[in-house]
DNA sequence: CACACGATGCGCT
DNA sequence: GCGCATCGTGTGG
């Protein structure tokens, strides 16, 4: 039995909302602690520079935390929040350019439905971040299939004070995994 | 150096 | 719906 395959440096380098979408369906695998974590991405938001003043890079301001999200798109960017959590996302966009996928829920793996629960679930702290997941032994996302009913809502984001009606958080429709529905944006979708 | 606050989750009302 | 735990990080003095 061979390991899964994984995504290249060019599935991440690409726009940002245009990677979230895509990330969707994907599966997170990591061995941490000798065992293997993995969980299928059913739930996301994105992060850019310009124009996103939710995000840490907005105004393209760099930080010693958001250093990262400037770098070449691949590599993952955890961070620590609210004392106790942490977030796990994963850098797009080219080299110099901030961007990142948040990954906000999984499918498969127990109680990880938010981002600090997911991140909690794939074993992720802060000393994971800036590992490469393109070449990680230990930490990389596999391309992922959805079926015709998983259906991409579109909606906008959780948990943030500004840039609030930007549409820049994904969901798998019916997915178990993601946090917050949209009741309104799911109606629509289905007509 | 001091301080305000956060890309959250949980328990209680 | 609301309060709160708990600390890394950014900002300003």
């Amino acid at each position: 039995m061979s390991l899964p395959s994984r995504l290249e440096r060019t599935a991440f380098a690409r726009p940002t909302l245009t990677v979230a979408r895509r990330l969707l369906g994907c599966v997170v695998w990591h061995r941490a602690g000798g065992e293997w974590r993995r969980g299928r991405i059913v739930e996301v938001e994105a992060y850019i520079g310009d124009g996103d003043l939710a995000s840490h890079a907005a105004n393209g301001k760099r930080t010693p935390r958001n250093r990262i999200m400037f770098g070449p798109a691949g590599f993952a960017y955890v961070y620590f929040t609210y004392g106790m959590h942490h977030c796990f996302n994963v850098v797009t966009e080219t080299d110099g350019r901030p961007g990142a996928v948040l990954i906000r829920g999984l499918d498969g793996i127990a109680r990880a439905a938010g981002p600090a629960l997911a991140c909690r679930a794939l074993q992720l702290t802060l000393r994971d971040n800036g590992r490469d997941l393109v070449t990680d032994p230990a930490l990389w996302i596999e391309p992922g299939r959805r079926r015709r009913d998983e259906r991409v809502v579109q909606t906008t984001r959780i948990g943030i004070r500004k840039s609030v009606d930007l549409p820049y958080r994904f969901y798998l429709l019916d997915s178990p995994g993601v946090s917050r529905r949209d009741r309104a944006a799911e109606s629509a979708l289905r007509g």
